[in-house]
DNA sequence: GTGAAATTGCGCACATGCACACAAACGCGC
DNA sequence: GCGCGTTTGTGTGCATGTGCGCAATTTCAC
């Protein structure tokens, strides 16, 4: 491959995905990276670009066809499949994300949910038996799974981290405030609302003092 | 002020925080920019010259005193005083959020509950009542709030942030898909698991197909 | 008290990502 | 079919953020 494509362009193009899923449904055919850019807060010349990384897919003085580049970004993005995901952690957080009714139309099939708990295990939840995560190292080795959404006590996080990696579990999303270690060829996405509360704050607080 | 701080800086700056609480917990009383960076995964001049925008707090040769430094970014970042909170949404995801053991113990104190179901409204979540989203505005009126947290059907973001701009509410968290408009000096952070599990897939497929 | 080891703060060079601007291409109207 | 307005793709310059390296300072051992 001759340039290596950032980061920041692959974290983008959800945000373009998104939006042209949006307009697609609405009907539109046809769009600019003008409007893009309006709506998604970024220069047109930004989106030309990361999009240009990926091939021409633009029409001069017409614009992007809605429908083809959303089908592009569907397939640069892999999101023309479909992926397993596992939930490790059932308390309050874990039942939400279970249940969070994004994933399935994306693609993303919660294919079980395991928890430490026996008052939890066996229990049902959106249709699906809780499973003991004692049974989740097994589990894995019977059948692969793409992504691991870890909502454990933060406690235990590393250890499920641990389970799911060398079992070969490629990407995982953890929602404790623990930061976990993995090896680098596996991508860890952390969401921890107290750090975006904490980083908010200064800017609070600068409004105020000045 | 002389020098802008970058965003990027302020935004480390929690990860900072969190670790040396850790530190000061277990006791250690003095650190090494080196140590920091090789827990967090950042190199150490990163982490020395970010925290010289704040001022000069580490001893040469022997590394920075855990506790001052602690509560120096507890200054900086204002986590020494407390901010109210309000959520918006009373769903299983505002509910974990309302349940979210973290957010207490860093000074963030949530002071109401709203829900727009007449199921929901009256009834008690966490010691709290729920109240009528149709109160918000007034109630803002009558007692300024710090940070809003969405957590409505994606819909009605728009509308429940316009409310909470409108009476001066600064900081927003938006756990919400939709991507929500705001006054400049208003700032917004999105949380959407969608988003990340999207460019993760891409990574993904990226070792796959090589 | 002196030398050696450690570690900060900062100047500087480098890399990376972003916006601008323009040539090339396309569509539409007449 | 021709010209005009529109919009893409990309070459180029710029800004911003990152890492290196070193002088200055501190500690510690002997």
């Amino acid at each position: 491959m001759p340039i290596e494509i950032p980061d920041v362009v692959i974290d983008r193009l959800p945000l373009y995905y998104r939006l042209l899923s949006r307009l697609d449904s609405e009907g539109r055919s046809v769009v600019s990276s003008q409007e893009l850019g309006e709506e998604l807060g970024v220069t047109p010349a930004q989106i030309r670009k990361d999009l240009s990384y990926f091939g021409r897919f633009g029409k001069q003085g017409r614009g992007y066809s809605v429908p083809r580049l959303l089908d592009e970004l569907k397939a640069i993005l892999g999101l023309d499949g479909r992926w397993k995901v596992v939930v490790i952690g059932i308390g309050r957080l874990g039942r939400a994300i279970a249940s969070y009714p994004g994933f399935e139309g994306q693609g993303f099939d919660i294919i079980a949910l395991y928890d430490a708990s026996s008052g939890l295990v066996g229990t049902e939840i959106e249709g699906q038996r809780v499973k003991d995560v004692a049974t989740l190292e097994a589990d894995l080795k019977k059948t692969a799974v793409d992504i691991g959404i870890v909502a454990v006590p933060g406690e235990h996080a590393q250890d499920v981290v641990d389970t799911l990696v060398d079992a070969g579990v490629h990407a995982i999303l953890n929602y404790t405030p623990n930061r976990v270690q993995t090896p680098p060829n596996v991508e860890v996405r952390h969401i921890n609302p107290v750090l975006f509360l904490q980083s908010m704050t200064y800017h609070l607080k600068q409004r105020r003092g000045g």
